[in-house]
DNA sequence: TATATATTTCGATATGTTGCTAAATATAAC
DNA sequence: GTTATATTTAGCAACATATCGAAATATATA
């Protein structure tokens, strides 16, 4: 049942279940991609990425200094159609998806570059 | 988006696991009946079907002084079904469908006394 | 080799959850 | 009405989790 409970851990966080959400239209995306979709810290979201890949929700491959993460193969079925369903609902998914979209068409260097001004000054 | 957390999250905990797997083969249970089956202390064990029923899992229906809890209609199909594959491969639920089988069995009234036992002595 | 950089790990803090006992509530039995 | 009792609520301690900034790691570039 461990790792039953462990699928149901690592989904019983809205911003787990937004990445998630997110990984089912796009295939790869990158950490700084899910960091700017969601505005948290880069470590914040690489430890929740960790928490996915370790209920092997997610699988990850590196490709140079980026990190790309993907649904997992083993990702049960039955809860991707549930949360298919859930999210068509969700107005935050929603918004996430329009929020990708720029994401996904912007420059990835310029993406991590805006990343390091916010840390360093403040907006 | 709350909904669907308020579901995972209510799936997120060991015991309220074991708790809809004995009400997907039982339609019915009494508190004490699973604070039987848990081994917990009935105030945790009400606690933990309260978050079941927010989520909209599990409803309750009040029967003089007992309450009895089932499996809500509302109960998400596809998750539904995903547990019941879980619940066949973990031991633990193996291990509670024995003992649920005894305590069904077993008077209702003599059940809740020797849990009153337990709480007045230490055994 | 030295520097820049994307991600992860570490340490600290704030918040949330689980478990208990004790008290409160609601119902049955006398 | 009083007493017994099944469940819930309240209060509290222990443990877990989410978040951040800083430091560490790994890779690319000059």
């Amino acid at each position: 049942m461990n790792t039953t409970l462990n699928v149901t851990k690592a989904l019983s966080d809205g911003n787990r279940l937004r990445a998630v959400a997110a990984l089912m239209e796009h295939d790869e995306l990158c950490v700084c991609q899910i960091t700017e979709m969601l505005g948290l810290a880069p470590a914040t979201v690489s430890r929740h990425m960790s928490v996915l890949q370790n209920a092997r929700l997610v699988e990850s491959r590196k490709d140079g200094r980026w990190v790309h993460y993907r649904l997992s193969g083993s990702f049960p079925i039955l809860v991707k159609h549930w949360l298919v369903q859930e999210f068509s609902q969700a107005d935050v998914i929603a918004e996430d998806r329009l929020k990708l979209d720029a994401v996904i068409s912007a420059d990835r260097e310029d993406l991590c570059r805006s990343q390091r001004m916010k840390k360093s000054h403040g907006g």
